[in-house]
Order: structure tokens, then sequence, then C-alpha cells
DNA sequence: ACACGACCCTGTTCGC
DNA sequence: TGCGAACAGGGTCGTG
């Protein structure tokens, strides 16, 4: 789940349920609570009114009125789903009774998800948020900020730097690959080694493709839907991610696309178009 | 101070 | 068809 998914997901849950008062809270994996206990987690939500939705890289937000956030990270697997029946339980996470009898399910079949709360004034020191770097769409993220960014990094990738949070906030693996394509630039260079240039082109592709994608509703590669069940459509708009053996989209290369694996995952590009 | 692999899980797809 | 391997929108931790 990267940052155009989670952003549909908060999107397509329905704007009824903000204002709606928690009455009941069942967390059914107390091992994927984080930062407190799960007793506190309850204590936090029970009561609390629901006052809106929000996003901080792949974080979902559930803001309380209590000035207190609960926070969830879907991790790779995560769903979320509103009705009036706590069904199914298979994978359940966790769950939040409404006042007007609904249930806010959250769903984690792998259970890589993490959910914790946190006080909103305080959200970045938080240990979720404390490194953190820049939303995609911050202005002050601008080529200087990025220039500077990368000379922490000794020997890392420039595709593995696109995956280091801390870089800039809500990429995942699909979305490195297809912005590292748009911004026709190596995955495998070191990130030290790029260009001011070659850095402003990828700042304005990592604006375009999730613009673009979230436009789309989000990539449904394998399993991803929406609060409302939905599927994404970026799916059909990629142009490297899983594309491999066939013509890269840009520069017509015949088995054009070509998988690598970094630091055990799989990057896609194009070695004619990408340098 | 870094880089790397192992690990946490379940489900689906692939190759023999 | 069966069965194990490989792989999957992620991140953290321990080790060298």
């Amino acid at each position: 789940m990267e940052l155009p998914e989670v952003e549909n997901v908060l999107k397509t849950l329905p704007p009824a349920l903000a204002r709606r008062h928690i009455r009941q809270i069942l967390i059914r994996f107390p091992e994927r609570v984080f930062h407190c206990t799960p007793a506190a987690l309850r204590r936090g939500l029970r009561g609390a009114r629901l006052a809106g939705l929000g996003r901080r890289g792949k974080f979902l937000l559930f803001r309380l009125s209590n000035g207190q956030a609960l926070v969830w990270h879907l991790g790779m697997s995560g769903r979320v789903a509103a009705g009036p029946s706590l069904s199914p339980r298979k994978h359940l996470l966790m769950a939040m009774k409404l006042d007007d009898g609904r249930f806010i399910k959250l769903y984690d079949a792998r259970r890589f998800g993490r959910i914790g709360l946190a006080d909103l004034r305080a959200l970045p020191s938080h240990p979720f948020f404390r490194r953190l770097g820049p939303e995609y769409d911050d202005s002050q993220l601008t080529v200087r900020v990025l220039v500077q960014s990368t000379r922490r990094f000794r020997k890392k990738s420039v595709k593995e730097a696109l995956l280091d949070q801390s870089f800039v906030a809500g990429l995942g693996n699909i979305y490195a690959s297809e912005v590292l394509h748009d911004a026709r630039i190596d995955p495998r260079r070191p990130v030290r080694s790029l260009s001011s240039m070659e850095l402003r082109r990828l700042l304005a592709s990592i604006r375009s493709v999730l613009d673009d994608a979230i436009a789309c509703g989000g990539t449904s590669v394998r399993d991803y839907v929406d609060a409302g069940g939905r599927k994404g459509g970026y799916q059909h708009r990629l142009k490297v991610y899983r594309r491999e053996g066939l013509a890269c989209l840009r520069c017509g290369r015949k088995s054009g696309v070509v998988r690598s694996v970094q630091s055990g995952r799989s990057t896609f590009y194009c070695p004619r178009c990408q340098r």
C-alpha cells in the first residue's frame, strides 16, 4: 500500500462516519499495536468522536475530537471497510463500533501493518513519524532540499533512496520504478551521483506519477481495493512495473523492460532510455 | 556509521 | 493434480 492507495482509501471512506462517537473497540491482533499498550489505545478511542481523516506518508490518520488520532500503517495488505456488521472476521485487525451502529473494520491479511495512538499536536515527534521525510507535494520540498538530502547516503542507489521514507514519504516499490522510468534515470545509479538537473526531473516525476495514480484511484496489481471495495485504475498505466520482457512503452525497445533485484526487492526499468 | 540479511505473516502463482 | 518454491503495494532489528 503506497501513498496513492492510502489516499484513495481515505477518500472513499463514507464522510458520514466522521462526527460519530466510538462506542466499542475490538482489537484482534494486540501485537500489532505499537508505542502504547492495547489498553491505552482502547482508552484513547472509547467515547471519542471521529473528527476527520488524514494521511502522512503511508500512514492513515483517524482524527479524534479529543486531540488524538488513531494511526494506521496498512503494510502490504491493509484494507478498510465500513458496514452494519463485524463480518467477515477473517483477517480482521481491529474494529470500531460507532453510535449509529455501524462498524469501521480494519483488515490486515499479512499482519505487517501497525496501529497506534498519537497526540495530534505532537505528531512529528511520534515514533511513527519522527524519521519521515517531506510529503511529495510539500512546497518546502525543492530540488535544493533533495540535493542536500542525497548527501546522507554514501552508497545507496536512487531506487533504494526512493524506498527510504526519510527521503520522501510515501513512495513504495511500484511507484519507485515508475517514477525512475518517467525521469529516465537508471535505478542502479548511486543517488549521490545524480546532478541537480536529474534531481529536478526526479522531483517532477515523483509529483506527476503520484498525482496521476491518485487521480486514477491507485494501482490494483494484485488485490488492492479502496474503502468501497473498488479497484484502482493505475495498473493500466504502468510503464515498467511487472512488465519484464515487454517492449518499453517510451522508446519501443523490444524485450525492453528488465527486472533486477535491489535490497531484495524487484526493480523494473528500461536499460535503453534510463541512464 | 553504515550495509546487508533475516525476519515478521498469509495468500497466490509458478515450475517441476 | 500435487507440492514446494518464489513472490507480493513494508519496515525493523541484529550483525558484521
